[in-house]
DNA sequence: CAATGATTCTTTATGCCGTAAAGTATCGAC
DNA sequence: GTCGATACTTTACGGCATAAAGAATCATTG
């Protein structure tokens, strides 16, 4: 499930992710519960389960029903919103410049790169229309602060921190959905190729005439840690192969006029 | 929702994909179906209506049950690597490397961006593991081709393909899931953007003393086409100005040893 | 040529999901 | 003490994927 932001009552949604509720002295019981602790508890579950994780689960995680989350939240929706937001509160709001822009921009990566898989079902929130919380704000702030030392325009940041953002997201969903898919089934990435491979070979015995040059990809590999789980190890070192290229075509733009 | 791919059996999914059934003169009635009509069938109302589209709604598309569809296909999971591998079948197995490496894997990028447009479900597909049909074969073999021809060693030429991969399926995401999420609202990004950001400056009236960085990488903004919405534009100027610093960043890789 | 068993497709049912609606209990304000 | 707002539960609804069972149709076999 994919789950598109921002869809409810612009001003209560944004209230929320604020904080920006006045609550003073109201009649009736006492709130058991608050919003930080329903989103606390769904990052939990989503953590453990996925994005498909259910209210109902939320909610036996608080000690409570699913509807009772109904009085704190408007809906599912604004709940991922929330969660969105919130977890991006564990990334860092500004790196240091004082070896330049590079290694800033490779720290900021790495942090994302781990930030995703503790937190996979981030990457299955949209990303087409931002949340407009204040930690999401953040973090775009502070790869943005990186980036906008480099002196380039604005049209050609624009482009830098797209790029950069889809490649370490792309990165970042191969692993995560790699873990998720092995998780799930119990399956690891070995057996896994191993099984179908096999089974591919045998319905199309002459694959590798077929596509040569994904054998010519295949080729000049070595483990970056023996210790990682094979699509693991690949994931890791695409993603600094891939950084060391973009990073080199930012130089690029950097040095010439 | 994301569909992890290829947790069936193994020798089953294969078969399928590759269109590897013997269907000799069977007993019982014929079949008025086919995978291949099923396939198309979910191709078109995924197209409409999203990856969360439902058995029942290809089911009648065909004039069936949605259980009828078991009878061809193991499961929606399955039935979702195979219009996964399908469409993918509309995308040109090589491209002329007459005017260099450059123009080629622009192409390319371009053709995907294209093809994600007209069939957005297919970026919430999970990547992780390959789905092995044999169009996706053909679609990465056609990148790899163009891209050997740099004469990169296995290792860079990974992380390039990668790079490429995740930029250009990220680009697209942001303009497929703002259609998206602007279709299923009927609020133009304009409208939503208005709505939103007269809250937030009424919540948090010194938002861009917060986040100054933000501010100066909205400078120096000027729509492309003036026809098409905001974020569409946006999303088309950071893919040209994006994948050009990332070329340029294999250039660099070409250029040096 | 009737009986058998495989195959296609429908019907029905199960257990999930998000959440609407209604009911109960608890509190502050009057 | 009453009233109305609030927190939370119970029940219910429609939608989902799909398991299980049954009806209809055909090639094969005796």
């Amino acid at each position: 499930m994919v789950v598109y932001a921002g869809q409810g009552d612009p001003r209560r949604s944004i209230e929320l992710l604020w904080r920006a509720s006045v609550a003073e002295n109201r009649p009736g019981p006492k709130p058991g519960l608050s919003v930080d602790a329903i989103v606390d508890a769904a990052i939990e579950v989503a953590d453990e389960q996925g994005m498909a994780f259910s209210m109902r689960a939320v909610g036996e995680r608080l000690g409570r029903t699913a509807m009772a989350l109904y009085t704190y939240v408007p809906g599912k929706n604004e709940l991922v919103d929330l969660m969105y937001d919130r977890a991006m509160a564990e990334l860092p709001a500004s790196y240091p410049l004082d070896d330049g822009w590079r290694p800033a921009v490779t720290r900021w990566a790495h942090d994302m790169w781990e930030f995703y898989s503790r937190h996979p079902w981030m990457l299955q929130v949209s990303q087409a229309r931002p949340v407009l919380g204040p930690h999401e704000f953040a973090v775009i702030e502070a790869l943005a602060a990186i980036l906008v030392s480099t002196g380039l325009p604005g049209r050609e940041l624009r482009g830098i921190v797209g790029a950069v953002n889809y490649f370490v997201r792309g990165a970042a969903q191969t692993v995560a959905e790699a873990r998720a898919a092995g998780g799930a089934t119990g399956e690891g990435d070995e057996e896994w190729w191993y099984a179908r491979s096999a089974v591919l070979l045998e319905i199309e015995p002459d694959l590798e005439k077929k596509f040569p040059m994904l054998h010519v990809l295949e080729s000049d590999r070595e483990p970056v840690d023996p210790e990682l789980p094979y699509l693991e190890n690949d994931a890791v070192e695409n993603f600094r192969s891939g950084l060391k290229v973009l990073l080199d075509g930012v130089e690029a733009a950097v040095a010439k006029p």
